[in-house]
RNA sequence: GACUCAGUAGCUCAGCUGGUAGAGCACAUCCCUUUUAAGGAUGGGGUCCAGGGUUCGAGCCCCUGCUGGGUCA
């Protein structure tokens, strides 16, 4: 009989996942991960973790499976957390979620798992994985999960092949109404439990606030691009150009306001820049942290908003599907999101020495640097790469 | 100094020939969402610069003043 161990996190998806693996004859032990304890920067309710405990007991307890509990949240801090903080301070805007992923979940959670005795670990994510042998070898591929609206693949897309072959996702083949059926067919107390929200383990949370911990707020200018500074611009084939952010000087625009750090706000936000009086809504275009300046452009469809590209460093260029990657100065069209639920865009890839560029089909609007592209052919993810 | 235009929600402004005010933006809340955002819905807010007058009734008319912009000397 395999083993497995399911990472519960006292959710219905983690629930159904662990009910479901009992059932398909799988001996099936529940670990509890502790990643978070700082309830003074949670929005929502306090002390969240206790409360999920709770919920994983009662589940564990139903279904009857052993739970186990381990604390990561030493590593969990310096891994994800001390990244997100020294992301935004160098004006990025970095996915705790992906790197939560990559580096607690299947890893020191696998490890975890291992020493429980685990062949494999699963989790509650909507995905799936499928394993064939190509070339004598198994190669095992991510795909999107079978609910379109749930699909999750996208926090996954920087798993390696080795970490995948540990995964199993058994309610990938399932829509969430199935799921919370299933849960509530089992009585299992976390049937009508909301879904989690916000950041992983750590909760919604004010970013700014929770920012403040550790970056100095400091006030700067805010300036306003005018939709005319793109004229001059000529269109062009060059990858880079295509591909990098645009450079704004103080000259290029006119101070419209004041902002508390420039490393608080990203690329197409609106909300919290506080300027009235515009008509049209104001949205992030840039941002400088060594001048401390945000650039603004006014309106939907302000030119700074879009790009028809974006690169990637070749060392943080990342494939799931490590036997088709893309070789040197080869191209390949591949559908590709930007973030978290974004519809599938039609791109195509170029490969180069020094990193991938990717060029979409239509310009995409509030590309940010240090979010993940993470490219797909139909449903199936082939790889990733941190946004420059 | 003269003339002239303006002074209405946090901001930018609309308000027909007088009947106690609106829109966009901003903001707040909620929805959506295991990242950041975006998006959707709802909402809070106004001694209509001040004082006086005309009128049954004034943001709108008249007078005076104050403040700001412009033009001319």
């Amino acid at each position: 009989m395999k083993r497995v161990v399911v990472g519960m996190s006292g959710g219905v998806d983690s629930s159904v996942a662990a009910f479901l693996l009992k059932q398909e004859g799988y001996e099936v032990i529940g670990l509890f991960m502790k990643n978070w304890d700082d309830a003074s920067v949670t929005l929502t309710s306090n002390c969240t973790w206790e409360d999920d405990l709770l919920f994983a007991e009662m589940v564990c307890k139903k279904i009857d499976i052993p739970l186990h509990t381990v604390d990561l949240s030493d590593q969990y801090r310096e891994r994800v957390v001390n990244y997100m903080f020294a992301e935004y301070q160098r004006g990025r805007t970095p996915n705790p979620d992906v790197l939560c992923n990559r580096e607690i979940k299947f890893d020191l959670f696998i490890d975890e798992a291992l020493k429980l005795g685990a062949d494999y670990v699963a989790t509650g994510h909507y995905c799936r994985k499928e394993t064939n042998v190509i070339n004598n070898k198994p190669v095992h591929r991510l795909l999107a999960g079978k609910d379109p609206n749930k699909d999750q693949s996208y926090f996954l897309c920087q798993l390696s092949q080795a970490q995948i072959s540990r995964a199993l996702f058994p309610v990938g083949e399932l829509l969430k109404p199935e799921v919370r059926k299933i849960a509530d067919e089992q009585g299992l107390a976390t049937a009508t439990r909301k879904d989690s929200q916000g950041i992983c383990f750590v909760g919604k949370v004010d970013l700014p606030t929770f920012l403040q911990q550790k970056l100095r707020a400091k006030e700067g200018d805010i300036i306003e691009i005018p939709e005319n500074y793109y004229e001059n611009i000529k269109a062009s084939d060059d990858l880079k150009e295509n591909t990098k952010a645009y450079q704004y000087k103080r000259e290029d625009g006119k101070v419209l306001a004041r902002h508390r750090g420039a490393h608080f706000y990203t690329i197409g936000q609106r909300k919290g820049l506080n300027i009235g009086g515009t008509g049209k809504p104001m949205y992030v275009i840039a941002i400088d942290v060594d001048e401390n300046i945000v650039y603004v452009g006014r309106g939907d469809n302000h030119p700074g908003l879009y790009r028809k590209g974006l690169f990637i460093n070749a060392i943080e260029v990342h494939w799931v599907r490590e036997d088709l990657r893309l070789g040197i100065n080869k191209s390949k069209e591949y559908l590709v999101r930007v973030r978290y639920r974004q519809p599938l865009q039609k791109a195509k890839l170029f490969a180069k020495s020094e990193g991938v560029y990717i060029i979409f089909e239509k310009p995409q609007r509030g590309i940010a640097p240090g979010q993940f592209a993470a490219w797909y052919e139909n449903t199936e993810l082939f790889g990733s790469g941190v946004i420059n």
